[in-house]
Formats: C-alpha cells, sequence, structure tokens
DNA sequence: AATGAATGAGGTTTCATTCAT
DNA sequence: GATGAATGAAACCTCATTCAT
C-alpha cells in the first residue's frame, strides 16, 4: 500500500473513531469512507486491533514530534516548560480527533504495557526536561512522572473543555494565564503551602 | 427488582466493564455474573446503552455524595479544597472500577450532553466552593469551568498514575505535597509568574 | 374472568391485531391495553394460539349471527341471498377489523381444519340457502361450496376495497348495483354464455 | 450474489413461509435450506421485511407476465377477459405457494401503499382491458376497481377452495363454467336483476 | 498487491410463558 | 382467581475476517 492510501487510511479512521467511538465504526465504513478495500486494509493490519494500536501510536509520535519541534533546547528550562504545556494545549485544540482518540484508547482494555513501553523514546524528552528543571532547582523535587501527569492531565482535561465549548472564543490571555496556573503546580519557587 | 439485586446489577456491571471495556462484556456475560436473568435486566433498563447511563450517573453521584460528606462547610475554604482534592484522589485509588469507567464513559460517544445536565446538581458544590474561594481572594479569578479542570484533571490523572503502578506503596506525605501542588494551580497568593 | 372483562380482552385484542398482526402484538401489550394481566389471560386461554383461534371463532359467530338476524326465512329465495350479500358487505365496512382479523388468520397456518369444522354449524344455513335455491331453479346448479367461495371471495374483495379507500363516500346505488352483479354469478337464470 | 443462488433465495423463502408463515420461518431457517449464508441474505436485503417485500414484488410481477403472456391482444375483449380469469385460476393452482404468500402478505401489516404503486405498472393492462370492454359496451360500465375487485377476489377464493381440496380431481367443465359464472358480473348483456 | 462477496459466531433484544405471592 | 416480575429460548442482525479471483 502507498504512501497517500496509507495516510488516508489512517486519517479517515482517526476521524471516523473520533466520532463513533471503537465499536460504533465497522471496517466495513472504513473501507467505504477510505475507498480501501477491505482486503487490502488487512494487507496492511493482521486485525483491526492492530490498526488502532498503529494509529495510536502514530498520533502519539505525530504528537510527541509537533511539540519537541516547537521546543528550543537552549532555552532556559522554564521557558521550555511553558512552551511544551502551551504547545500541547494548542495541539490538541486543533487536533480533537486525536485527543478524543487518544482518551479513548488509553482509557479502554484495547491499550498494552507494550506499546506504551515502545512509545518510551519518544516521550523521553518530557521526562529529560523536568529532570532538567530539577536539577536546575527550577523545578519541585517530586517524582517526575507524577509531576507530568498532574501537568499532562490538567493541559489535556482544559483542551477537552475549550473543545466542548467550540463556539466560544479563546482569549489567548486566558490561556496563557491558565498555563501559568498549571506551571505552578511544577515550580520550586511556587508556595507549597 | 429488589435493592439487593439493582445492586448486584450494578457492581457486577462496573466489575466487568472496568476490566473488558463495553463492547468486551455482552449482556449475556452480565446475566450470567450477576444471577439475573437477561429478561429481568430488560425489564429494568430500556436497553443496554440506558443500563450503561444509569450506572454512569450512580457512579459519579456516589463519588460526589463521598466527595461532599468529607468536607465541613464551615472550614476555611482552603482546607475545603484540600479536602476535596484527596477525598478525590483517594476515592479514585479505592474505587479504581469507578475511575476507569468513567474515564471510558466520557470519552465515549455514549456520553449525551442532556446526562451532565442531569448531574449538574450534585456537582454544583465543587463550582461553589470555587466561587467562594474567588470572592474571599483565596482563590485565583479565572473561569470556575477552567480552574476546576485543570484540577481535577490533575487529580485523576494522578490516580491513574498511582493505579497503574498498582504494586508500589503509597506514601501519603508524597500525596500530600503532590496535592499541594494541585491547589497550587488554584491559589490567589502562587506566583502566576 | 367475567364476562365484561372477557369482552374488553377479545375487542381490544381484534383491534390491537388487526393494527398490527399476529407478531406485531405481544401478550404483554394486549395486557397492558386491556387492563387485565398477563396472568389471567393465561388463566382463561393456554396460550397465544388458543386466544387467537377463540377470538376467531367469535368473530366468526358473531359475524354469522349478524347475517341471519337479517334474513327473513320466508321471503323469495333471491332476496334472502342479496339481503345475505349486502349484509356482509356492509357488515365488514363497519367490522373492518373484524374483516382484516378473519383474513389475516384464514390465510395463516395458525388456523385448524377442526376449527373450520367447529363452525360449520354456524354457517350451514348459508350453504342450505343456496340448495334451496338450486331446488328451486333459482340458483345455477353447480357445487354448493364453489358458488359460495365465488360469491363470499367477491364480496369480501369488494368490502377490502371500499375499506382502504375509506375518505370516498359509499354510494348504496353503487353497491346495490355491485351486489346485483355478486348475484348475477349464482343466479339460474343468468347467462352461462 | 449471482442469479442462481438468488432464485433459490426466492424459491425456498416463498416454500417456507407458505408452509410455516412470516414468523413461522426465522431467517436461519431460510439460511440452512438455501444452504445461504445469512450474511449473504442480509448483504443483499437490507433486512427481512424488505427480502419479503421483494419477494412479494417478484411474485406478483411473474403472475401478472404468466396472465399476459395467455392473452391475444386482437381477441375479441370477451375472449381476453375470460382467458385471463382461466389463466388466474389454473395459474393459483399451479403455484398455491404463491398464492398463500400473496394472500398473507396482502393482509398482514408488511404491506405499504408504496410497495402497491411500484406494481402498477405490471397490472396496467388488466385495468385496461376492463375499460376497452366498458366501451365497446361489453362489460358493465361500473367502476373498474370494483368489478376487478369484485372478479379477482371471486377467483381467487375459487382458487383456494380447490387448493385447499388437493385430492380431488379438478373437472375441466365444472371449472369453465365457474369461470362463465364470474364473467357474467361483469358481463353488459348479463341481467342486472 | 487489491478486491469484496461470503461467512457465521456471537451480539442485542423480544416475548410467550411460568409461578410465587 | 388475579397478578406481574422473572425467565431464557430464540429471533434478528452485525461485522471481523477469509479467500477465490
Amino acid at each position: 500500500m502507498n504512501d497517500a492510501r496509507l495516510e488516508r487510511l489512517f486519517t479517515e479512521t482517526l476521524r471516523l473513531i473520533s466520532e463513533q467511538g471503537f465499536y460504533g465504526t465497522p471496517m466495513s465504513q472504513i473501507a467505504k469512507c477510505t475507498g480501501i478495500s477491505i482486503g487490502s486494509i488487512y494487507n496492511q493490519f493482521e486485525n483491526k486491533e492492530v490498526l488502532l494500536n498503529e494509529l495510536y501510536k502514530k498520533i502519539k509520535i505525530d504528537f510527541a514530534n509537533h511539540v519537541f519541534e516547537h521546543l528550543h533546547a537552549h532555552d532556559p528550562i522554564e521557558k521550555q516548560l511553558k512552551d511544551m504545556l502551551t504547545q500541547i494545549f494548542y495541539y490538541y485544540l486543533e487536533h480533537r480527533q486525536a485527543l478524543n482518540f487518544i482518551e479513548q484508547y488509553e482509557n479502554s482494555p484495547l491499550i498494552r504495557p507494550q506499546t506504551q513501553q515502545d512509545l518510551q523514546p519518544h516521550v523521553q524528552r518530557i521526562v529529560q526536561t523536568f529532570k532538567q528543571g530539577m536539577q536546575e532547582h527550577k523545578i519541585k523535587e517530586l517524582p517526575a512522572e507524577s509531576l507530568i501527569a498532574l501537568c499532562f492531565g490538567a493541559v489535556s482535561s482544559l483542551a477537552k473543555l475549550y473543545v466542548r465549548k467550540a463556539a466560544q472564543q479563546i482569549r489567548p490571555e486566558e490561556i496563557d494565564t491558565l498555563i501559568d496556573a498549571v506551571l505552578s503546580m511544577a515550580r520550586a519557587d511556587s508556595a507549597g503551602r
């Protein structure tokens, strides 16, 4: 299968599943909407679960790449963190299908520890950035995983809120303030009590 | 259907779905595991979607009730917020099936705006507590909805992390510190920058 | 079960089945619409098939009684036949639910030869009237059963047509002419070729 | 699905339903008896109702085609009508499954006005023949629809009678006389009183 | 490699019937 | 008798997957 077809397969599958869910989206519909025959899809992916898993990995990697593209390794660590969270928020807002798919998938029994392992290298830099911040005493010295969970959980939750209220205008200063708030969870100088 | 059976139906459905997902859990299995015939289930709930919706509402209300039971209206607002987030975290930890069900359901196409409307009264007090905190200048004056999304997103994300690493011992002081971090998102005196 | 309840059971069952068919009408709906519990219905009738069979017999007997009530044994045989067909036509028109039920039932696999046997006495007089007409040489000497089939088939077919076009006004002279036409099938003096 | 399979599907469905009725004939049995998988049937027909509807249309069209094949447009109108009714009678006798299916279907709530509309063109010629007879003053000037209902109702009723008494030998002269009787309903020179 | 008709296990749901109250 | 909650066999239908072309 050539790249264009594969791309169309992923894009359309993402769209359908974000609208209808995993089980509201039969393979036959994916075939019809992409114009790719069911047989060809099964030539490429062993079964539906594998297709979804590959889509998940692709989306997460796209996401990670996007975020890191906008990060400058020589910026002060605080700026890097702020940029990271800001990028994540706006990425989700502009890729709400991806946001929904990720949340569906990560909370479903389809997700396997192995998949998360495979993605480790792609998100390694996030952990590094946080840990570097701790070494520089700019970030609270807490388990990096926990801090990351707090920050990412907060941002994706915020993104989901803004996606739902699609109509309302996004006021960038408000977002900026909210992301500062998120950062205050991590910042070392932030009052712990 | 008497209360005991209904309770068993809800409990067992929650367990099965948190383990196997919505579509990995056929009605026949729910019937077998509860010892309630399929016919009786359909006597009580119009269809599977309605059953899941009612289960969702029940879980959310149980959750809200639990959290509010441990809140003292006359405590200082800061303490109330801290207690709330702490309660939520430990509730999720002890009700990981509920946590997983809620996350599955809220990210699925099954959820309907009407359901969220129906639950409004039960979560009203959360909004009130935040707004009161703003009036007392203890809480940043940001859209309450957004602040709540940040805090709740952070806490549930943290709970999911701890649920996954079930084996590891929970260190209460660490949790306490992390929840303080969450609160620093909301606290007015916290450096916004 | 007292008479009023039994009557209501029959009336309502007839209505439901004429609107929805045998299999579109569950026992539970009959129970709800009559206000008679399912248990009571099963006390009275062994099963659904028996209920329908009893209803069928009741309707056919009501129908036969009505027709014969309007027949005068001392009228000339030709008048009696004409009255009979006319009565049948208007009976069907005013009891379209009965007409539909009968046609459904008689063409379904539910009908049993025994039931038709049981009704024999009630329709005996029809056969007698035709046979008497033959003896008086007013009626073609053909197998009575066949002649009856022709006449009754024609009239019920006509009734079904008029029932369908419910809106249109019935013009009694037109009906009269049409029934005369039906009679011409049977009349001895009618040109056979 | 190729023509042979489709033909087998129709033939076998007709047989089963004429023996067991619509609701005595599950799709699974149709699948087993035809050797066509349930999936393939549903590939071809949206649901059971559509399958039955298509079968009904096919049967009616076959029926109409058969009747018209044996009609000669240049014969005198009286002969055409007689031939038509005779053909109908023998067609039903030899296609008793079709006769039973049609009667079941037309008296069931499954039938839809639209379907009858769709068949209009195929039965148009019947109406034309009757109307032509009226213009030629060979046929009583009554509403064509009503006259047709009378004649067809009589003939199909007669056919049903002969089908039931399958054992008895058919005496063609008797049938001929009976069909003449049916025609006397329509014939202009037939005594109206 | 691409196709899509065919398959049938297994899902959701219905509803005739039972039986304890 | 009357009731109606409970039952579960069996219906309709879906859809992941196969495989001959």
